[in-house]
DNA sequence: GTCGCAAATGTAAACCTTTACATTGCTGTG
DNA sequence: CACAGCAATGTAAAGGTTTACATTTGCGAC
């Protein structure tokens, strides 16, 4: 049995309002008797039952964090961000994973709901309908990459356009013509976004984005190593291949070199997120920058300024802009072999 | 305000005891009773309060992580697999990271106290006086990679000695005889396993692991990084480094890239924890393999063993064997070298 | 010495569930 | 028809806090 409040009260001879004022910052409690108290706690190694004063305050210092997977950096720095901001309040984290899957999105919410003070959600693939039925109502709520319509809700999105845009006209302007894709996979709005970005950069000078470069992945490592598989089973291969996330480029980059094709020479790659280990793989990965911890630092302080000023009842829609980190991966491509390319594209 | 049990109970015509009885697995409720009241909980979104629950029932289904840090692959491994085994069985993890700090230990220990149902806690440096006076009672606890004297707990130790053994008798048998570490800092059980295993691989063979060879580490790439900065001021490179973890080994690579020495054929490289980013790297790091993900499954699994099997008092040690993984980032030395070798040695 | 007032402390309700025990209502048997 | 017995449901206590309100204490002023 652990030792409950009106322990530590009858044991130092008061009444358990008084230990309790000595716990919470203490109203107007008599120096003495605060010391009395206080070393009957620190003897007996009194803690409060965080669900008792759960019950009766309605608050749980602790922030409900959903991803929708755990795989890789990305993901990772995401929950350190957060944990660090996070702890920086002295609350704590529920971290979950949904795999994408509404079903266990849903029972992440339920389990979350009453036991966390707010949530902070990341789901780029569950379509904003069942994620808005479910959300609990009157809990902060923080979206991050998700798909939003409705402005009810904070959000954070990350500029896969604008990104993935920058990184195909950099690619163009190298000479690419044949640029291949590796997508995250339908209904992902992530991947969408990334998609468009790229389709506009060619539009826009002029080419058209072949539906036959586009291949399909999930963000992991593996499903890049396969794509690479089905992408030089082409007849005219790509002279780049730009993954939408670094995990993927990474699995490309091991499924090319299988292949024997050296990479920026033979085939330059080029991956997003700028995850840490980027910069250590070989060659240097060349992606478009996110500040992935400081997204989940960022969704974190946006909830902790929802708890503290209740005022403020506009909702905050952020827009992260993400910027090129060009190193070692891709190449300018020979004349010739551009030519040859603008023959295969017209 | 949340609908309770009361406002399900009226609106159902039934009582509150009807009601939680259809919520909690039903006793016996008449059918007809139990689709009304289940159609009204449906109707109000009704969810029962946790903290409520919680506290009559001492039951919480979530279980608390406690590692010492956030950064890199291995935790990130290791909160998979913790997860995927934790939501197998409906339950829920709530992750800390404590950096080592007995005092932020002891924050996440209290915190989690009465938030959970058990507790997984990494934490190779702290002492285990602090650890052992601070770790709650009378709640199923395992230890993972802790100094652990006593056996009051279950503890999963992974095998750091054999597994450095085994890799500096690997480089021995590569020809190598100045073989550098960068070990994870002092009073940290992890690295001090592994720099046992280390001079006993040396010893054994009649060598003499020189000090001088031993440079300190944090586990992190950084440090991996300026470990190699003063690696390379010794007037007799050594031709390995073995860095006690993977991310070292990372920031060591691309601390040698820098000064122009080309792995392995000016100098070998091998890590410790077989990280998956490790296959990716350029050249893939040889490392010991640690089967990281399965690390966390473990230790929640043997959590749940407690939780449900009570009457299983004994505390089980499990001890992670590990294997050598050979890649590319080490090379046999020529004779010539070797021999120059001895010499320094001598 | 008494009174008043403020400071310090105590009492009890409330938070929302689960569950032991009490009660109701019904079925079937003698 | 009465009643035993059981199934279904209801009542109320318990769990550990916080806090509004009530009470006590102590002190200064008259």
């Amino acid at each position: 049995m652990r030792s409950s409040i009106v322990d530590v009260a009858s044991k130092a001879g008061v009444s358990i309002a008084t230990v309790s004022r000595v716990l919470n910052g203490s109203d107007k409690v008599k120096a003495k008797t605060r010391e009395k108290v206080l070393a009957v706690i620190n003897e007996m190694k009194y803690a409060p039952n965080p669900a008792a004063r759960g019950l009766i305050m309605k608050k749980t210092e602790a922030i409900g964090l959903l991803l929708p997977d755990l795989h890789g950096e990305f993901f990772s720095e995401i929950i350190r961000g957060a944990d660090e901001a996070v702890q920086q309040q002295g609350y704590h984290l529920i971290v979950s994973s949904s795999h994408n899957d509404p079903n266990e999105i849903e029972a992440a919410l339920r389990f979350m709901r009453g036991r966390v003070d707010a949530i902070v959600l990341m789901s780029p693939q569950v379509n904003s309908e069942i994620l808005l039925e479910n959300l609990p109502k009157g809990l902060p709520i923080v979206l991050l990459n998700c798909r939003t319509d409705n402005t009810h809700y904070d959000t954070i999105v990350i500029d896969g356009y604008g990104g993935a845009k920058e990184m195909t006209n950099y690619l163009l302007d190298l000479g690419h013509r044949r640029i291949a894709v590796i997508t995250g996979g339908e209904n992902n709005l992530e991947s969408e976004e990334r998609l468009r970005g790229y389709r506009a950069a060619m539009t826009d000078r002029n080419f058209t984005p072949a539906r036959t470069l586009e291949f399909t992945g999930n963000f992991t490592e593996i499903s890049g190593y396969e794509a690479v598989k089905q992408i030089l089973a082409l007849k005219h291969h790509p002279t780049a291949i730009f993954a939408f996330n670094d995990s993927m480029a990474i699995g490309a980059i091991k499924a090319l070199r299988e292949e024997g094709l050296r990479i920026p020479s033979d085939i330059s790659v080029c991956g997003f997120d700028d995850i840490p280990v980027g910069k250590y793989i070989s060659p240097s990965l060349t992606s478009v920058h996110v500040p992935i911890s400081d997204l989940g630092a960022m969704a974190i302080n946006r909830v902790f300024d929802r708890l503290t000023k209740r005022t403020r009842d506009t909702t905050a829609h952020v827009f992260v802009p993400t910027k090129l980190c060009l190193r070692s991966s891709c190449k300018k491509i020979t004349l010739m072999s551009n030519l040859e390319k603008e023959e295969n594209v017209a």
